[in-house]
Formats: structure tokens, sequence, C-alpha cells
DNA sequence: AATCTATTTAGAAATATTTCTAAATAGATT
DNA sequence: AATCTATTTAGAAATATTTCTAAATAGATT
């Protein structure tokens, strides 16, 4: 929910690439840990933490559970990094 | 110097307070020690991450050190940011 | 209803981060 | 040169994070 939370989230390389994964649509939590050399267990564990911070969404189908991308939830930190000056993105 | 590193470095609410400080002008180590209920040996910890990660620079002059922000390395979170799906700040 | 399949939860071990106190540094003042 | 002032570094303690293995859940298939 907060600045503090999102970017911890995002801090990680991990979350940060099931997130980049997720850009191409919806995906199991089976088919996000294939591409990981971790448990499923593990990678369940990220996919926790950025559904609390809100970065993605799931949806159950079947005994399937799918992840999907969230991504209003940026603007939090896009408007963080403006207010303390960070450059225009096409400037 | 990576994104890791950066937002690791943001995930932080103190270093986040560094950073906003120093939006009004460079600071002492001292002045910025000063409006934590921290040490001043924590808050050096603190300013060396930041250093480290390029958000801040230093400025030596007599027994002072001063802060100073160096918001070019925003860009890098930024880009990510949009390439992962944020909105564009002023939509 | 028994079992299989996908996934999560619990708990432990390893590692990283944050904070502190005490000591060190280094330049300025007396 | 002795001392003061601002700040950092070293090392320890407390806390948080990441990962694993083993067990649990819960819906689907036989």
């Amino acid at each position: 929910m907060g600045l503090s939370e999102s970017m911890k989230v995002l801090a990680d390389p991990v979350r940060r690439q099931i997130i980049e994964k997720l850009k191409s649509g919806p995906k199991t939590a089976g088919e996000i840990a294939d591409s990981f050399e971790l448990t499923n267990a593990t990678v369940s564990y990220h996919l926790k933490l950025l559904k609390k911070a809100g970065f993605i969404a799931e949806m159950k189908d079947k005994n399937f559970i799918y992840y999907s991308l969230n991504s209003t939830v940026f603007e939090d930190i896009l408007t963080w990094i403006y207010q303390v000056g960070g450059k225009k993105h096409d400037e």
C-alpha cells in the first residue's frame, strides 16, 4: 500500500521478472515458476508479495491460479519520482 | 548501479526522506541527521548507500560534508516502470 | 470416494539489512 | 602540538528477507 512496500517489492529481481513475464498476458503460477530456478513454494512467496502490494491480481480457474498484471499501481511510484526531480520520460 | 540496487535504496523511508530533504538544496551530514531520531552513525550508513547508488553527491568543505541531490539517476527507474506499463504522468 | 494435480502454507536455515555504541579520522581552532 | 568538531568506520545485536523441504488445501479426474 505505501511507497516503501511497493518499492521493496520491486527491488527484488525475481519479482521484477515476474512482472515482465506477465506483460504478455496472464500466466498460471506453474508457468511462472517454470521460468525460474526456484521451487514453486518460493515463487508462490514472491507472488504473494506482488499480490499484496497490488501489482498483480489472481483469478482461479479449475485448479489453476492465473496471475495478471495490474499496472495502475505503478502510478504512486512515478508520482514520487517526479516530485523528487526525475526528468520527464520523453525529454 | 543496477535497478535492484536503486530500488532497494529507495525502498527505505529514511532514505526517501533524506532525498526529499535535499530537494531544497545541499545539507551537511549533521543537518540531515538532526531531522531523524537516529544516531549520526546510522544516518551516515544511509548516506553511504544513497551515494553508492548515485542518488546523492558529496562535497567536502572545512570539516563539513555537504550532500546534494543528483536527480538524473531516477531515469532508469522511470524507464523500467514505463516499459512495464505505468501510465503517463499527465494522462 | 480415492487419487491426482496445481498451488499454497508452515517452519526452519541462510543471508541481508538496520541500528546501535565505541573508536577512528581528518580538518579547524586554540 | 593539543584539542575540538563533524563525520565515518568497525563490529555487534536485532530484525527482516529469501529460500528450502515437507505438509496442507482444494478442485478435477478416475
